[in-house]
DNA sequence: GACATAATTTGATATTCTTCGAACTATGGA
DNA sequence: TCCATAGTTCGAAGAATATCAAATTATGTC
């Protein structure tokens, strides 16, 4: 991946309102959730709604399918994949920098570890 | 992290330009790159780049200190790290989804896994 | 103090993004 | 065919961003 795709990614999801959509279609899975449900469940209009799927749907975020009169968007997580190996790209030697598991000396023992992230 | 820190973390990285910044000082490590040394390298004007480098350490991912006449930035990884974590938070329980080893089949064991970041 | 260098701030401009009402397209059912 | 539902597209208005020249602040040197 080049830096301007993921510039692109990460402006995506740097929306709240995107990153609440492409959150809630991960945490659905691969049956995915219609247009309609998800404007109810995060509040947004259709037309918005429609922009903001547009868009994840253009970097390639999320995908829709229609099924009869709904569309059925899901996450397409080899993007997202993709991007978070962008993001940690030549650090941390292949080993878990993360997540930050609440231990209190954790971010101290990777400061001196392999180089965090992106 | 809330949903719309995060945001505004994805937001800020989500600009070619403070991209390229944010991955040059993590590179540098703990010694930084001065503001001048910055613009040099990524060949963006001195206002321009004050503007994103005030932007990136407004939102936490890097800092600056003041050496003589110069400004040394770093990139400020705890920051990332909670990105990170919070990207990822609830798939994986704590395995490394990430990142792509470039093996062919990776990405099919990971979908069969647990469920992919974000 | 006068000058040069490093960087930021200000102000103006241009561009892009976001939102939403209204119109439109697509599908299914009576 | 007519109507309702699901969703998108269009168009306009307002908000937010990005860029850069010019002015300003801060530091160090002569």
């Amino acid at each position: 991946m080049e830096i301007l795709n993921a510039a692109e990614l990460l402006a995506a999801l740097g929306h709240e309102s995107r990153l609440a959509i492409f959150r809630l279609l991960v945490q659905a899975g691969a049956e995915g959730v219609n247009a309609s449900a998800i404007g109810e469940k995060l509040a947004i209009q259709p037309a918005t709604l429609s922009f903001h799927l547009a868009h994840l749907n253009r970097v390639g975020l999320i995908r829709g399918e229609r099924e009869s009169r709904f569309i059925r968007y899901s996450a397409d997580y080899t993007t997202m994949d993709e991007l978070l190996a962008f993001l940690t790209h030549n650090c941390c030697q292949g080993q878990p920098c993360l997540p930050a598991t609440g231990m209190s000396d954790t971010i101290e023992k990777r400061r001196s570890g392999p180089k965090p992230c992106a």
